[in-house]
DNA sequence: AGCACGCCGACT
DNA sequence: GTCGGCGTGCTC
C-alpha cells in the first residue's frame, strides 16, 4: 500500500510515500503522519491509500502522529469540496479543519492527581485527628481530584501522603478534562409543550431523517464509488420562525430523535449568540435521562486545552452533540443525523480569510454528503437560502405566531427630517421617543437603545480650513472616543490623541467641530436628558474585562440598569422580560452602505432589534428613527412582512443580477503601491477574459477601488463576477489562480459568495 | 515553504 | 577572474 499526503506545505500538491511494515496498521485515510521531503521532515495528512503510485523508488513514512486519525474521511471529503469550491489549496482547506490545538498536538490531556480509596483489608490503622478528617472526606466521595479534597478538608498534602503511605489511600495522577463550563449551574429540564406549528415542523424533520435513515446505505457505497459526486435528496429545511417562535424546542427535540435513532448532532449558532445561557439550554436538556450525553462546545473564546478536550470528547463519541460556532462545522461527528444551523442569515458564518467558506453552505453539503438533514432557522432568512425554497432546493416550515401567543410588538418610524426642522442641530432623540422613555422610566420598566456605532463622533473637522481627521493607514476618517480622548480608526486600530485646536499648523482654529453620533454620545445624552436614569453602554469598547459582558447583562436583567445603549451586539439573542420599549436610534446608517445587500441588512437588523421588545407580558413597542422614513427596507420591517421585503428585493436583485439570482466572485487585489496595484487589476482582469472565455455568461465587473480603498496601508482594487454556474467559474478561477502571474508585492485574494463587499 | 541551481553585474 | 543578486524549479 503506498499512502498519498497532503503536506502542510507544498501548496496544491500530494506526494505518494511508502508505509513501512511497522506502520501499516496505523496509517490510514485522514492520519496525520511526519514524512520525509528534500532534506527536511514535514507533516501532512494522509488524503488517500493506493496501490501504485506514478513515481518510482519512494520514501517512507517516518512516523504516524497522535494515536487515532484526526480527520475521519468524511471530514476529509468535505475539506476536499472546500478546497474545490472556495478556490483554494487542499492544504488550506484540510487546515480550517482540525483546531489548532489538534492539528499542532501541542496540547494535551491535563493529568491532576486524583486521590481514590485503597482495597485494604483489615482494622483502621491509628491515625490522628487531622488525618481522620480527611479519611472520612474521602471515604464519603470515594475518589476525588486532590485540589477539590484539599479545598474540603483544609489540610495539607503531608496529610493525605500520610495516608498513602498507611496504604489507605492512592495518590495517582488522572486524566482531568477541561470543562468551560464548570462554573454553570446546569439543571435538568424535560421537553416543553409545543403548539401546532412547532409540532408539525418537527414532525417534518423527523420524517426526513427517517427517509434518508432507510437510504443511507445504499448511498454511501455508491457515493464512495463516485468520489464527490453528491446524489443524495434534498435534506434541508429553511425553518422560517418569527422571534419568539420557539425554534430552540424545535432544535432539541429533533437532536433527541437524532440521539435515539444513534445519532449525533451539530448546532451553529452565531459566536455572537454563543453566550452561556444558549449552552446551558443544549446541556440542560441532555445532561440526564436516556439520551444522556456529553455537550461538547466549540468556539474561539475556549482556551487551546479546552478546545483539545472538546474536540476528542467528540472524536471519541463521548459527546454526541457539538454546538458551536462556524468551524463546528467540521466536528467529527459521526454518525451524524442531523444540523442545525441557527439564525442562518448572519454574515459571521462566513470566513473572511481562506478557506473563505460559509459554514451554513457547507452545513448543507455536508448533510447531502453524510445524508444528514439540516434545518437552517431564521425570523429573517437570507435572501439565498428563500430563494433556494422557491427553487425546490429546500423545503419550508414556517411558524408565523409566538410560541407565548405574545403580541408582535408595535413599531413606530419615526420621520427625522421633520424632527431636525423642530429641534436645533442633528436631533439625537425625537420627541416621541423621549416620552416614550419617560414614561417606561415611570412604569419601572426598561428600554434598549440600538446605534450601530461606537465611539462619541464619527469625524473631527475644522470649519475653519477644512480639515478632517484621516487614517494614515486607511481611507477612512478618525472617530472621535471621548472617554479615552482619542481618535481612532475602527478600521486598522490606529490611533492618537484628540486635538483641542486645528492641527494644521497654520490654520491652529481652537473651534473645531465634532461631527455624526456614536454609542458613547448617545449614552452621554441620555445622563443629560434624564440624568435620574440608570444608563449603561455595551460596545467593544464598553467590554475592557472578560466578564464585562456577562455583568452588564446580569445587572440588566436583575433591574440595575433602566437603558441599554449599544450597538449590534445587544441585537441578537437576548431576551429580558421587562424591555417594553426600544429604541433604534438611525435606521438609514446601515442603508447607505455601498453593498447591494444593504437593504436586506437593514431589515434584518430592524426586525432582529425589534424582537428584544415585549419578550414579558406588556406588549412591546419599537421606535425607528429614520432620515428615509419610506424605505421599503424599513417599511416592510415595521409591518413584520418578510414575504413582502422579499418580493420587492428580489425584483432590485433580478434588475441588476445580483445574488441569489446569481453568484458572485470577488477578486481583489491589494497591495502598497497604488499605481501598481491598479495596473495588475487591469492586467488581471485582460487574463481573466482570456481564461474565462470557455465559460458563457460570466459578468465581470471593474477593475475599481474597493469601497475601503485603502486598508491597514494597503491599496485595493476589486474585480465583481457574476455566475449561474459558481462551480464551473470556481474551477477556472483555481486555474486563473495558479497560472497568472502577478508582481510580488500585490496579493490576489478570491472570495467566492462573499457577504461583505467592502 | 525552503533550498539548490543558474545566469548576469560590481568588486578584489 | 570571483561573489552574490533573486528568478525558476523541485521536493514523493
Amino acid at each position: 500500500m503506498i499512502a498519498r499526503v497532503t503536506l502542510e506545505i507544498a501548496l496544491r500538491k500530494e506526494f505518494d510515500y511508502a508505509i513501512p511494515p511497522e506502520l501499516a496498521s496505523r496509517v490510514e485515510v485522514g492520519s496525520r503522519v511526519k514524512v520525509p521531503f528534500g532534506p527536511r521532515q514535514v507533516t501532512g495528512i494522509v488524503t488517500a491509500l493506493v496501490e501504485e503510485s506514478t513515481h518510482t523508488n519512494l520514501r517512507s513514512i517516518l512516523k504516524v502522529i497522535g494515536a487515532q486519525s484526526p480527520v475521519t474521511p468524511k471530514v476529509l471529503r468535505l475539506a476536499r469540496w472546500i478546497g474545490d469550491y472556495y478556490c483554494c489549496a487542499p492544504e488550506i482547506a484540510l487546515k480550517s479543519v482540525l483546531p489548532d490545538s489538534v492539528r499542532k498536538e501541542k496540547e494535551g490531556w491535563r493529568e491532576r492527581l486524583h486521590v481514590r480509596v485503597a482495597p485494604f483489608t483489615g482494622e483502621l490503622p491509628k491515625l490522628t485527628k487531622r488525618q481522620v478528617e480527611v479519611w472520612n472526606i474521602i471515604e464519603e466521595w470515594r475518589e476525588l481530584s486532590l485540589t477539590r479534597l484539599l479545598e474540603l478538608s483544609g489540610a495539607t498534602t503531608e496529610t493525605v501522603r500520610k495516608l498513602e503511605d498507611k496504604n489507605l489511600v492512592t495518590i495517582a495522577p488522572e486524566i482531568s478534562e477541561r470543562d468551560p463550563y464548570a462554573l454553570e449551574q446546569i439543571l435538568p429540564t424535560q421537553s416543553l409543550e409545543m403548539n401546532a406549528e412547532q409540532a408539525l415542523a418537527l414532525e417534518k424533520i423527523i420524517a426526513k431523517m427517517g427517509e434518508l435513515s432507510a437510504e443511507r446505505g445504499t448511498w454511501n457505497a455508491e457515493a464512495a464509488a463516485q468520489g464527490s459526486a453528491l446524489r443524495t435528496p434534498r435534506s434541508a429545511f429553511l425553518l422560517h420562525g418569527v422571534t419568539g417562535s420557539g425554534k430552540t424546542e424545535v432544535y432539541l427535540q429533533a437532536i433527541a430523535h437524532a440521539l435515539e435513532q444513534g445519532q449525533g448532532a451539530i448546532v451553529l449558532v452565531p459566536e455572537i449568540s454563543l453566550t452561556p445561557q444558549t449552552v446551558e439550554r443544549f446541556k440542560a436538556r441532555f445532561s440526564s435521562g436516556k439520551l444522556q450525553t456529553l455537550v461538547a462546545v466549540l468556539h474561539s473564546h475556549l482556551s487551546a486545552g479546552e478546545r483539545h478536550d472538546e474536540w476528542h470528547k467528540i472524536r471519541q463519541g463521548r459527546a454526541r452533540i457539538v454546538i458551536g460556532a462556524r468551524s463546528a462545522i467540521f466536528a467529527p461527528v459521526d454518525p451524524l443525523g442531523l444540523i442545525i444551523v441557527d439564525e442562518e442569515h448572519e454574515h459571521s458564518y462566513k470566513q473572511e480569510e481562506a478557506p473563505r467558506y460559509h459554514a451554513r453552505d457547507v452545513a448543507v453539503v455536508r448533510g447531502q454528503m453524510e445524508g444528514a438533514v439540516v434545518v437552517l432557522g431564521s425570523a429573517t432568512p437570507s435572501l439565498e437560502s428563500f430563494y433556494n425554497v422557491k427553487k425546490g432546493k429546500y423545503a419550508l416550515l414556517e411558524m408565523p405566531t409566538r410560541a407565548d401567543h405574545k403580541k408582535m410588538p408595535v413599531v413606530r418610524v419615526v420621520d427625522m427630517r421633520a424632527e431636525g426642522r423642530k429641534q436645533k442641530g442633528t436631533p439625537i432623540f425625537s420627541e416621541q421617543l423621549k416620552e416614550a422613555i419617560t414614561q417606561r422610566l415611570e412604569r419601572r420598566e426598561q428600554t434598549m437603545l440600538f446605534l450601530n456605532r461606537r465611539g462619541y463622533s464619527t469625524s473631527l473637522q475644522c470649519p475653519k480650513c477644512g480639515y478632517v481627521a484621516e487614517c494614515p493607514n486607511c481611507s477612512v476618517s478618525l472617530t472621535y472616543h471621548r472617554a479615552k480622548q482619542k481618535l481612532c480608526c475602527h478600521i486598522c486600530g490606529h490611533d492618537a490623541p484628540a486635538p483641542n485646536v486645528c492641527p494644521d499648523v497654520k490654520c491652529r482654529n481652537p473651534a473645531i467641530r465634532y461631527a455624526g453620533l456614536g454609542t458613547e454620545k448617545v449614552e452621554a445624552t441620555l445622563a443629560k436628558l434624564f440624568p435620574h436614569a440608570r444608563v449603561s453602554r455595551m460596545d467593544s469598547d464598553a467590554l475592557k474585562r472578560k466578564d464585562d459582558f456577562r455583568r452588564i447583562l446580569g445587572d440588566f436583567k436583575t433591574g440595575k440598569i433602566d437603558i441599554l445603549v449599544g450597538t449590534q451586539m445587544i441585537a441578537k439573542g437576548l431576551h429580558f422580560e421587562n424591555v417594553t420599549l426600544v429604541g433604534v436610534i438611525y435606521a438609514d446608517l446601515s442603508l447607505h452602505m455601498p453593498d447591494f445587500r444593504a437593504g436586506e441588512r437593514t431589515f434584518q437588523l430592524l426586525t432582529q432589534v425589534a424582537g428584544r421588545a415585549g419578550r414579558g407580558d406588556v406588549e412591546g413597542e419599537v421606535f425607528v428613527q429614520a432620515f428615509t422614513p419610506f424605505h421599503p427596507a424599513i417599511q416592510f420591517a415595521r409591518r413584520h412582512d418578510f414575504a413582502g421585503f422579499y418580493e420587492q428585493e428580489m425584483e432590485f436583485r433580478e434588475q441588476l443580477q445580483y445574488p441569489p439570482i446569481s453568484r458572485v466572485a470577488l477578486l481583489t487585489l491589494k497591495g502598497r503601491n497604488e499605481e501598481k496595484v491598479r495596473l495588475t487589476a487591469e492586467h488581471a482582469r485582460r487574463e481573466l477574459e482570456k481564461s474565462l472565455a470557455a465559460l458563457r455568461e460570466v459578468l465581470i465587473a471593474g477593475p475599481a477601488p474597493a469601497p475601503l480603498a485603502r486598508a491597514e496601508t494597503f491599496y485595493r482594487y476589486q474585480l465583481m463576477l457574476r455566475t449561474r454556474q459558481m462551480p464551473k467559474l470556481s474551477q477556472a478561477l483555481t486555474r486563473f489562480v495558479e497560472t497568472v502571474s502577478l508582481p510580488e508585492d500585490v496579493n490576489l485574494a478570491v472570495d467566492i459568495d462573499p457577504v461583505n463587499l467592502s
